[in-house]
RNA sequence: GCGCUCUUAGCUCAGCUGGAUAGAGCAUCGGCCUUCUAAGCCGAGUGUCGCAGGUUCGAAUCCUGCAGGGCGUGCCA
């Protein structure tokens, strides 16, 4: 916490704060209110800024000028702050002493900057993409992939216990079909009949493949044993192989996640009954007929009695079945089963990454889950789709005819920082663009090459650094004594104020589930770091290496060393590589 | 019909969760490479924050209504 200047300041307010109440100069004591401090971008007005004479004016009956006279009183005895002053409707600004501003970030840079415990190692359940296992991940997935993972980097950068998770839909219909197609194939491979997509049945080539194998582990056997089994001996294999695809391309993106949760598993070790009964007990559950959808309504539609579960009464629109009309559990009363099974497993937070399709169902998990548990908070993040586009020209996808991108055809245009950084250029509810003419041009449009040349040019500094001054001693920069007073530029004194917000970023960034924000933050560092660079450009006494000057160079050094600390842990947090050289 | 979501510069989008004169990139025009990497930097113009109300010291941000786009809308997942 000590690293982060903001808190620093909200502390020292609430102080202020108690210091009135206790002189009685205002009637009620505001020392537990919430302070908030924030930067100020427009340099006339100071450093940093509070509200809090505005916010709480009223409650201690006064105009927030003179309640802001009263805090910046207190605070001007402060000797690093200058220059306090009100502002506007009732801003209190002040500026920091420059000197105290440098030894305030020295100390913060040197340990595990960023870092802070908001969590307190809290449960947290991640759980994302959770694709079916019925082909390979397609691009549809890549969005909610990259996101989720942040996000879940993100929560453990403040501390959260964190388990990324993804759960295995290996019971539906889908699964079903799946093994159809795959049997299909596997007569085919046997020579014994031709394929031929129908009722849906998946056409991808993939199965040709998961076909082989079967051929090769159990010969024609297949054929001649019985259905049940045959149906279990497919689906072992094609939902392992299928998984085995999926993981790996999930780590040709650099995600990887802690726990994998089968459907099947849930039903065969009777969680969903387990559930269910419990909800039965609570009389959430009952036997009714639902209204008629309004909107499309499909032909075959009538009236049914079904097991309903009460999630209108816990804010859902209508109340949801349970159990489809051939016995088996829907995906509803399984997933249900699955978050409960989360709870117990110990999560305070269990948090869903879907895309903007499963929308509608949101409401319903949340139905369920409050009638699970008042504990347990459940947030479910939706993603928009991303658009695909090729110089301008949509790519239009058919599963059905098989022809769509692959999350591995992606990954082999572009490569995998480029994807992860381009998926965080929108906030997640705007719907993205993904153009792969513009994406594989390493042009000014790719925001990720930006970034990285940054970190690239930081890299290149110390390399310089070698030949210049090969005695140079990293840990004379990271010691107290090192003198900073060459750091003067008011260039120079922004970069520091902005590396200062990287803690403060990251807990708005984590406690908002808003991952976009840290690549925001690095694309605007990169930006203030090359206005830096260039400043050498047009004038060699303002490099970062003066030749002849070790003194200078060193505090030059220091100030491009916190730079590339701080891009290197942002790199971390969005799992892009930090290329020495580009 | 109902629910969720989005609408900000010519285009693509940020906007620190209610703050001060609403900001970037692209595109357009002009300048900067015998130089720590020019995949970079500097300078120049652009706004009915979809529309109309409301809440208050203060609204792009919160509430209500309307318009437009996207997604969803029983036994798919």
């Amino acid at each position: 916490m000590n690293d982060n200047i903001y808190l620093f300041f909200e502390k020292i307010i609430i102080g202020v704060l108690k210091n009135i109440y206790d002189k009685r100069l205002i009637s009620e004591d505001l020392s537990c209110i919430r302070v908030i401090v924030e930067p100020i971008t427009e340099n006339d007005f100071g450093d940093f800024s509070s509200n809090v004479a505005m916010m709480y004016a009223k409650r201690v009956k006064m105009s927030p000028q003179i309640f802001g006279k009263l805090i910046m009183d207190e605070l001007s005895s402060f000797d690093f702050i200058t220059n306090i002053n009100i502002a506007g409707p009732g801003f209190i600004n002040w500026t920091v002493d420059r000197e105290f501003l440098k030894t305030f970030f020295k100390k913060a840079i040197k340990g595990d900057y960023g870092y802070t415990n908001i969590g307190c190692g809290k449960k947290v359940n991640v759980e994302y993409v959770s694709a079916n296992p019925t082909g390979p991940l397609h691009c549809g997935h890549v969005r909610g992939a990259v996101l989720g993972d942040v996000l879940a980097a993100l929560l453990k950068k403040v501390g959260y216990d964190v388990t990324k998770e993804y759960y295995i839909n290996d019971y539906g219909n889908q699964v079903r079909i799946l093994i159809k197609s795959l049997y299909e194939r596997y007569l085919e491979a046997l020579g014994m009949k031709t394929f031929e997509p129908k009722d849906g049945m998946y056409p991808g080539e993939y199965l040709k493949d998961i076909a082989q194998e079967v051929v090769k582990e159990h010969g024609d056997t297949l054929t001649r044993c019985n259905e049940e089994d045959r149906y279990n001996i497919l689906k072992k294999i094609a939902i392992s192989s299928l998984m085995d695809d999926i993981k790996s391309d999930l780590a040709s993106l650099g995600i990887k996640h802690d726990v994998f949760t089968s459907e099947t598993m849930l039903v065969e070790q009777n969680k969903v009954n387990e559930t269910i009964d419990y909800l039965k007990q609570k009389g959430c559950i009952y036997k009714g007929i639902l209204d008629m959808p309004k909107g499309k309504v499909g032909d075959d539609w009538e009236p049914k009695e079904q097991t309903l579960f009460k999630t209108k009464a816990f804010g859902d629109d209508t109340d949801r079945p349970l159990i489809k009309s051939d016995g088996s559990w829907t995906y509803f009363a399984s997933d249900i089963a699955y978050h409960l099974y989360k709870i117990e497993r110990g999560y305070e937070t269990i948090i869903d990454f879907f895309g903007a399709d499963h929308g509608g169902y949101v409401k319903r998990m949340q139905a369920a889950i409050s009638a699970l548990s008042d504990k347990v908070e459940l947030k479910i993040l939706l993603c928009q789709l991303v658009k695909f586009s090729d110089n301008g020209k949509e790519v239009r996808m058919s599963k059905r005819a098989g022809n769509f991108i692959t999350l591995r055809d992606i990954i082999d245009a572009v490569g995998k920082d480029v994807i992860r950084f381009i998926m965080l250029t929108r906030k997640s509810e705007s719907p993205l663009d993904f153009d792969f003419k513009a994406v594989v041009e390493q042009s000014k449009m790719n925001p990720v090459f930006y970034v990285q040349y940054a970190y690239a040019r930081t890299c290149s500094i110390f390399r310089q650094l070698k030949k210049s001054f090969p005695e140079f001693n990293f840990d004379d920069i990271n010691g107290d004594q090192i003198n900073l007073d060459s750091i003067k530029l008011p260039e120079e004194i922004n970069i520091i104020k902005f590396l200062l917000d990287w803690p403060r970023q990251i807990i708005i960034a984590a406690t908002n589930y808003e991952p976009h924000k840290i690549a925001f933050y690095l694309y605007e560092l990169a930006s203030l770091f090359h206005n830096l660079w260039n400043f050498g450009k047009n004038n060699e006494k303002l490099r970062f290496i003066i030749e002849n000057d070790i003194e200078t160079t060193k505090s030059k050094i220091w100030l491009v060393n916190a730079v590339q600390k701080v891009l290197r842990s942002g790199f971390d947090i969005i799992g892009i590589s930090p290329l020495e050289e580009l």
